[in-house]
DNA sequence: TTATAAACAGACCGGTTGTCCTGTTTTGTC
DNA sequence: GACAAAACAGGACAACCGGTCTGTTTATAA
């Protein structure tokens, strides 16, 4: 009997934290059993204890690894690479939505879901979680302050308003999630847009009122 | 050995629901054991198993009975007993964090912190979650439509509005969990506010813009 | 080649989980 | 008081969990 084995670690670690990801975004941390991860993995004990000695270091990969990969590429990315902070949030949300249409089911946010799981159980959870919501909040504001060099947003608080956006989207997404369907997201997004700036710091040149998110485009 | 026992079942039932519902907003329902709950309302398994035959039927309780009574008596009940829509949501986000600032932590939201867990484990789970959610939107959007009877927040949409208050509420509650940092409650609630128009401008209805939220009267 | 460590296989174990089962005591009803 | 049902006590159990342990194969470097 010969045993084919290729040795090929890079492999293996990514094929346990496709696995494990996929796992803990469906079935949540603690009702994802090692044993299950393993066999939908297809590997054997051994080499998943050499990748990952526990599964909390398991999971605290998944987390720095892939759910902060999510969010970059979902959302930071995209946002820095609009047109505008209000557009850029826009097209995040209509993304979204268009998506979990087509697949005909909300899994939720892979970030508020680990994070309510796991927030209160360790300590190293939670601040890699709240690592991961400060990027993602930090890139929103930043990208709101470029818009103001560019002459645009006069009174839009950066911080503010990025918490208000990951807010947002956080919540609109455990409804949708709740309630397997992904339209409150749009009626949230309706409701941003119609944000107007309230002209406290009227720095900008633009005195009367305005709608800030811009209308979307016809695309 | 002489066993001194008292029949007391509408008691018992309520310790156990006590304690459940204090472990699933602590630890969540996977991390919470029937054998810590049973020690910590002093209570047998005979007893547990007779009131609640699977831990499935305890949960389904502590959502039906206790989460929905939390969102009643914390959301709709101050909203609705409120001057205006907008005055009762900020009154309420204000009075969480200042409950939230003054224990010095954060558990969340009882009403997320089951939906994230349990929405996707069971249809029955995620049915009666869904309810309870339901119900807290309507009773902002029923709000809403009072205020118009009453003459005011024209142009608000209430279905909109009530989304947009939910979701922000349960993302910003999630975001102060995960950052053990109430702050981001105020910070958005102040997002919210700033939906409101310029505070001393006449009240002419020459805009039919749409002003999703108009400035609360103040009276 | 040889030595050494990494990569993996697979069984094993103590502890825990949720549930069930058999009794015993109390309550309600006639 | 008789008696059925509810209310509770407490143990038993099979399945499962995460972690460990030993052994074997493969890569790497001298």
């Amino acid at each position: 009997m010969r045993k084919k084995r290729t040795n090929d670690p890079k492999g293996m670690r990514r094929r346990v934290l496709d696995v494990a990801e996929d796992s803990f975004q469906a079935h949540g941390y603690h009702a994802s059993s090692l044993g299950d991860l393993m066999a939908a993995a297809g590997v054997t004990g051994g080499a998943l204890h050499h990748h990952f000695p526990t599964k909390k270091a398991l999971a605290l990969a998944v987390i720095e690894e892939r759910v902060a990969a999510a969010v970059r590429e979902t959302w930071i990315e995209p946002v820095l690479a609009a047109s505008s902070a209000r557009e850029g949030v826009r097209a995040v949300f209509e993304a979204v939505a268009a998506e979990l249409e087509q697949q005909g089911y909300v899994r939720g946010c892979p970030l508020n879901n680990l994070a309510h799981e796991l927030s209160l159980a360790d300590d190293e959870f939670r601040s890699a979680l709240a690592r991961i919501f400060a990027n993602w909040r930090q890139a929103i504001a930043d990208k709101i302050r470029a818009d103001h060099l560019g002459g645009g947003e006069g009174g839009t608080d950066p911080e503010r308003f990025a918490a208000l956006v990951v807010a947002t989207y956080s919540g609109a997404m455990s409804m949708a999630k709740t309630s397997q369907d992904a339209g409150v997201l749009r009626e949230c997004l309706r409701g941003l847009e119609s944000f107007e700036v309230s002209p406290s710091q009227g720095g900008s040149t633009v005195k009367r009122r305005r709608r800030v998110l811009p209308r979307p485009k016809i695309a």
